[in-house]
This record gives C-alpha cells, structure tokens and sequence, in this order.
DNA sequence: TTTCGTTATATATTTGTAAATATAACGCAT
DNA sequence: ATGCGTTATATTTACAAATATATAACGAAA
C-alpha cells in the first residue's frame, strides 16, 4: 500500500523545513536573518528594518550583532551619531552572504517537493 | 571572495533543517512524532512511550490524536480499560509511514551535507 | 464489586521567549 | 550648547507553549 494511501485523501500534505545555517552554539543564517539584511539595504537603519518586519528592535540588534560575531568579514556596518543620528550598511560581503543563502533556499525549495512526490508513491 | 573565506573560520558551520510534514492547518510528521510512535511500539503504552522521552502524557495524546485525524487508516490503535488498563499499538500502516520517514529524513540529512559544502564554495 | 493501569479530558501552573518600555551614548548640524 | 534620530543596553511586561496536576472513564480479572 502506498503512503498517500494511507493519509486522509481529502487533505494536502507537503514538507516543510525551515533552513538554517548554525554554528557550534549559536544560530548564523536563516530566512528571517536574510529578510532583516535586506530591509536594512533598502533602509539603511536596523530601527527601520525592525520596524518594516514588526520585529522588536532589541531582536533586531541581537541579531545582526549574532551575524556579524561569527564572520570574519563584517556583513553589516553600524555608525552611532552624526548627521542622521547613526545608521547601518550592509558591506559586499554581506550582500554575497545573502545572494548565496537565496540561491541555497530555493535549490532546497524544488527538493522539498520532488522528494515529496517521491515520499507519497513510495 | 568564498563565503568560507567570509565566515569565522575558527567556527564550524553546518547546514540544518528540521523536516516535517504539514497539513493545511496541522504538523503530521516529524521526528518527535516518529520518535514517539518507536517508543509507542516498544512499550505498547502511550503513557509509557512519552516517560521515556520525557514528554507530558498531553502532548503524547494530543499528537498520536492529531496523527490519527489525518489519515485514511489509522496509525496507532488504543484500547481503554481490560486486563492491563489498557494500550496503544502502531498498525502496519503506522510501521510503514515510520519507515518511509525514516528513509526521507536520511536521504535528506545527505542532501544538507552536500549543499553545504557547496555553498562554502560559492 | 473492587482493583489496576491505562486512556481520555479539563484546568492550573510553570517556563521560556518575545515584545515593550526606558534610558544612555553618540556625533553631526544648527 | 541643543536637538535630532540612531545605535546600544538593561529592565520590565506580556504572551504563548509546555508541563504539571487532577479527575473521570474504561473493562478485564480476581
């Protein structure tokens, strides 16, 4: 008997798998962290980009101060002060973190569903 | 410039992915929920089963519930009350949907190996 | 009919995480 | 000097999820 037999016929299944990227002890890089990089690109503040995910900015900060800790290269760049009160980029290396990253989810997203298919007829 | 040349290299990284199945509303599948279904084979108690993974007897409930409620044919078969008070029993069905998983979740374990080491490449 | 260990179910408590709040520090510009 | 909007940091509050606790129901066997 085969699996999608078994299962409720009248429901969808699918899988999931929130992809991440870890170090030893910590978190590195996942969906969320990729999404806060980019809204900080296109706004250059970390308060902002909280602001535009409705993410706390304490997270916010955890955050970016997590990516850039576990990077040898700095992915972001942080100015306190000044002309506009201070604000954050996100340096090249950054930007090929995220391109890589993007590139790596979506690969995963297409295996997702073909070993899903595979999963029901086996 | 790699992105292994941008990250910590006194850090190990590594790629991972919690894999499940999902319905439209509801978590069928993942691995404490096989897990739970091996202990429920071993012990033949569901409040047995989740002593050993030290998980509340609830939550044991409320998934091997929640599994059931989604499929055609049932995974696990409980008896209320009888000579011991009663017991649970994984169906053959629930055997295969343990072993399908089982080989889904191992061939993707291989995958994330691999997309790791191409994405340090990239 | 009493005992037993289990399933079944509801409610209360605890715990951990996220968010909210508050405040300081910063540095340019006016 | 003062104001501004931001980063930086600590503390408090709120919420959600997991756990703990309690109790009823069950049915075979003694």
């Amino acid at each position: 008997m085969l699996i999608k037999e078994i299962l409720n016929s009248s429901m969808r299944f699918h899988l999931s798998a929130l992809l991440r990227i870890e170090s030893e002890n910590d978190r590195f890089m996942g969906p969320g962290r990729i999404e806060l990089l980019e809204k900080i690109m296109e706004t250059g503040s970390i308060s902002q980009a909280a602001k535009l995910m409705k993410m706390s900015y304490k997270k916010a900060w955890d955050s970016i101060q997590s990516v850039n800790e576990q990077t040898a290269k700095p992915i972001v760049i942080t100015q306190t002060g000044g002309e506009k009160g201070g604000g954050t980029i996100v340096t090249e290396e950054g930007k090929q973190l995220i391109s890589a990253f993007k590139q790596l989810h979506s690969d995963f997203e297409i295996l997702l569903f073909e070993k899903m298919e595979t999963f029901l007829h086996s």
